[in-house]
RNA sequence: CGGGGUGUGGCGCAGUUGGCAGCGCACCGCGUUUGGGACGCGGGGGUCGUGGGUUCAAAUCCCUCCACCCCGACCA
């Protein structure tokens, strides 16, 4: 990229940001007395590919077209646009609210750590040294020890816990952190994979394993609540392979969903690390007996990614499909009118129906753009992904009904006409339903997707084009052997197993266990 | 880091005997439009990735460097 152009690109980034007055309607359609412009919307132009057609170019130009984000000019960055950061914000508030619920505060640690702390857990620092961002240099000199931006907190909150942590009355620490951490990544992907990405990272320290064990598995339940209820992802819970296990951790556990090409895609992760941290950081406590004993810890977290599962998920050829519980705008109102006296009678239902639908706490926006079409604002919300789009012409003043479609259903099949009257209870109803209809259809889809392979050329086959639940020896030679000959890799070891036990679909030694293996993001 | 490719208005591109840098979309203004991606007229915007060379003359020919994209080894 061009010196010249990185100017420009920055000089028209800065140019439009005045422009950009992405809003949802709780803070109000109407702000009085306020300076604030009529709303404006960037347009998103153009059709998108197929999935069928190109799957991976769906997802970039739809993600960049719905303005959830955009690439930043340092590679492997995004910028996380208004629409995106608002999704965002409505997972956040989900999941703070449950972590919240069991027991947990928040708070805020550093983001640079010095690079020693990376040595002293040997696996850890196996793991993450390939992606450290390191800082050398401070104030114009070079810094005695280097800093390690954060690609993850477990080292300076085991330091700081070390601290903390003197007597069994100290325990349990529950703390919770939202921020962002930072992984050199070779090949990037906007909410997928980027270098630095937005999350929380729960960490926890414990008097005894037990107790640390229940807390990986309540964080484990927190999020597969969440997925399964708020994001309508109907996600597997399980523990992870040694080979996939987290850097440090003695059990990982995660939630994976399968994404509509059949990939999977982690989204969540709930680690058990036992006193491996407690030792290298000396998270010591002096037990009931009077004796010292080193601290059970966890750590679990979930990232933006999570916004790359919800559109890999739902979404379809016409753009986004947001769940209604997450959407940021959940109900788009449409006017319709041939002239100013059209207009004002539109208008007047339009805003009286956006005032019923607000105070009944739906999340609702007028669009009264006056410069693009009426069939140019269907497309735009729909690429937006917005579950319901309420239509108000002039046939509708007369009738006292409105046009109802819902995003879950395109064309005229998810279309309806509705008497204006009780209108909030239709739409909050079809909200709920709406919800419901998008959990089924991915669980649909999944179930239809994961198979059975009875022998491990089925197994070749199978992994293909979708994941197969199989009896596995746990070898890692097994593991390796799958991967090296379909590029597929164990997702997860459900939780709860089916009874008794099988044969290794690799080796046809005794097995025990059953295991996901899909092809993976 | 290996293999392949591309750099020309914001985006997508055209630009061969080397001779005034163009088109579509987007953007701005005015008017007509608006129930599934409207149209007309008028505008603004580019040191052709970088540095050098050849030439009366370079987006175009030669060399240097740089950046980005795709494919392989690491990953929430």
């Amino acid at each position: 990229m061009a010196f010249t152009k990185i100017i420009h690109r920055i000089s028209n980034t800065e140019y439009r940001i005045p422009n950009i007055e992405y809003r949802i309607s709780n803070t109000a359609h109407r702000i009085p007395n306020s300076q604030h412009q009529p709303t404006r919307i960037k347009m998103a132009e153009e059709k998108l590919p197929t999935r069928a057609e190109n799957f991976a170019e769906w997802y970039n130009q739809l993600v960049l077209k719905s303005e959830l984000a955009d690439y930043a000019p340092v590679k492997g960055c995004m910028v996380v646009r208004p629409y995106g950061w608002a999704l965002w914000e409505n997972i956040t508030a989900a999941l703070d609210k449950r972590f919240k619920e069991t027991g947990h505060v928040n708070a805020a640690f550093p983001m640079l750590i010095p690079m020693s702390f990376f040595e002293k857990e040997k696996e850890h620092v196996e793991g993450f040294a390939p992606e450290l961002a390191v800082v050398t240099h401070g104030g114009g000199s070079e810094l005695e020890e280097p800093l390690a931006v954060r690609p993850t907190s477990e080292t300076i909150i085991g330091h700081m816990y070390s601290k903390w942590i003197k007597s069994w009355r100290d325990l349990p620490v529950l703390i919770n952190q939202w921020g962002s951490v930072l992984r050199w990544e070779m090949r990037t992907k906007l909410f997928l994979r980027t270098a630095e990405f937005y999350w929380q990272e729960g960490h926890t320290a414990h008097a005894d394993k037990d107790e640390a064990l229940e807390e990986m598995y309540r964080m484990l339940d927190v999020y597969t609540d969440f997925a399964v209820n708020e994001a309508a992802l109907p996600v597997l819970k399980g523990y992870k392979s040694e080979t996939e296990r987290f850097a440090g951790a003695q059990i990982t556990t995660s939630i994976e969903g399968m994404m509509q090409d059949k990939r999977a895609l982690q989204s969540a992760t709930s680690h058990y690390f036992g006193t491996n941290f407690a030792k290298a950081f000396e998270i010591q406590f002096l037990n009931k007996s009077n004796a010292l004993q080193f601290a059970e810890t966890t750590s679990w977290g979930l990232s933006t990614r999570i916004v790359g599962a919800i559109v890999m998920t739902h979404g379809d050829d016409q753009g986004l499909v947001l769940p209604p519980r997450l959407a940021p705008i959940q109900v788009v109102i449409v006017p319709i009118f041939k002239n100013d006296d059209e207009k004002s009678k539109v208008m007047e239902v339009a805003e009286r129906v956006f005032a019923e639908l607000k105070a009944a706490g739906m999340r609702v926006k007028v669009d009264d753009r006056d410069n693009v079409s009426s069939g140019f604002k269907f497309n735009d919300w729909e690429m937006r992904g917005v579950p319901v789009r309420l239509e108000v012409g002039p046939k509708d003043v007369e009738k006292g009904s409105v046009a109802l479609a819902r995003r879950d259903k395109p064309g005229r099949e998810g279309k309806s006409f509705v008497s204006q009257a009780g209108l909030a209870s239709t739409v909050s109803g079809l909200l709920v339903e709406i919800q419901d209809a998008l959990l089924k259809r991915a669980t649909d889809f999944r179930d239809a997707n994961i198979h059975d392979p009875k022998s491990y050329d089925e197994l070749k086959k199978v992994l293909e084009n979708g994941w197969a639940f199989s009896w596995w020896c746990e070898s890692k030679e097994c593991e390796a052997k799958v991967k090296e000959d379909t590029k597929a890799t164990t997702r997860n070891i459900p939780l709860d197993q089916p009874e008794g036990h099988g044969t290794c679909v690799v080796c046809g030694k005794p097995a025990k266990k059953k295991v996901y293996f899909a092809k993976a993001y």
